[in-house]
DNA sequence: AGCCGTACTGTACGGGCGTACAGAACGGTG
DNA sequence: CACCGTTCTGTACGCCCGTACAGTACGGCT
């Protein structure tokens, strides 16, 4: 109930970040494809093309949810770290940053077959390999790519399923975990 | 052209199990939403209708790729084991003899809200949940909901992104992972 | 007052999905 | 031969999705 009272709408940008804001936590909850215009709209309480008029392909609405994300990321793969725990410690402290939407770079949109060029899912996808490929090296062997696997998968699963508690508590514990699993 | 070579089709479950063989490799690759019944048909080399004729609603496709598992998953269920390590041994075990179709019971199709009671979907989350829950323990705390889900995410991803290899090797370093992240 | 841009609603279209149904090819059995 | 069940094709339907477009309400400018 931020500024409704259906007269008084007035505020330029209310229904928009409503509207991302409702996305965002059903993108985490069900994933990207999953989720339709539709619900997102009944969430909020307009109508689809409400949706549709701020944003205006679907892939917009992903593309604004990831874009704080994106130049963590970024800034993420192009810094050269001495160990690989440093890099380890980034990375859960930008999974867990951004857990809301953690799960759309980590598996969706990249899906399978379509690969607009210049669309969202490409750079996405371009992130999450260069992540994987950060973990498991050049050229790794059946065990390392076992185990960089096994650390994307407890990174997103752990980040997502507990979006109920608190980033600190999550962090430490999970930073633990992958690197006993990534050092195993 | 119906029958291609009519020495070798001659058991009435040729079509019937190439269906099925080329199902479990789409729904282990892109997951079960987004796998159409035309892109089985297609990668088999029949009509999508063959396939709705032999797997009536789409769900008897999943329900009979997931049986054997599901056997497997209520032994595991159903033992009691002395130690964590021994569950976890044999969770890693079932994971990657089944990792063809554990997309499938670890996140897929018991998605969100549809709730047809006796559908296939049910019984899934119903044993994912079970998994969950003998990981975490009954009312675990927060950093015990962190690991538990970690080693889920960690088993799903590693057994599904590396399918090429053999199971032995998988099997070793992804128990090893698991038990480093458990008790962590 | 007139005009215009913003923020929507209502309606409609095209496409992809799973599904239903009628019929053709074919081997087996009376 | 006639009959029939199995296996598949062709066609069509209804549903939901994202999208397009015209129209409406309204506050801010000149």
């Amino acid at each position: 109930m931020t500024t409704l009272d259906p007269r008084y709408d007035a505020p330029g940008h209310a229904t928009r970040d409503r509207i991302l804001h409702a996305a965002r936590q059903l993108f985490a909850e069900r994933g990207y494809a999953a989720t339709s215009l539709a619900d997102i709209a009944s969430a909020v309480g307009v109508t689809k093309t409400a949706v549709a008029y701020h944003f205006h392909p679907k892939d917009r609405l992903a593309a604004e949810l990831i874009a704080p994300a994106a130049n963590d990321i970024i800034a993420l793969i192009e810094t050269e770290f001495g160990d690989e725990r440093a890099f380890l410690e980034a990375l859960v402290t930008f999974v867990i940053r951004h857990r809301a939407i953690i799960r759309l770079i980590m598996e969706e949109i990249g899906g399978a077959d379509d690969a607009p060029p210049g669309s969202p899912g490409e750079a996405i996808r371009a992130f999450r390999d260069c992540i994987y490929v950060r973990l498991a090296g050049p050229d790794p062997d059946p065990a390392g790519r076992v185990r960089a696997w096994a650390v994307v998968g407890s990174l997103q699963y752990a980040a997502v399923k507990t979006i109920d508690l608190p980033e600190e508590v999550v962090r430490e514990t999970l930073l633990t975990a992958a690197l006993a699993a990534y050092h195993s």
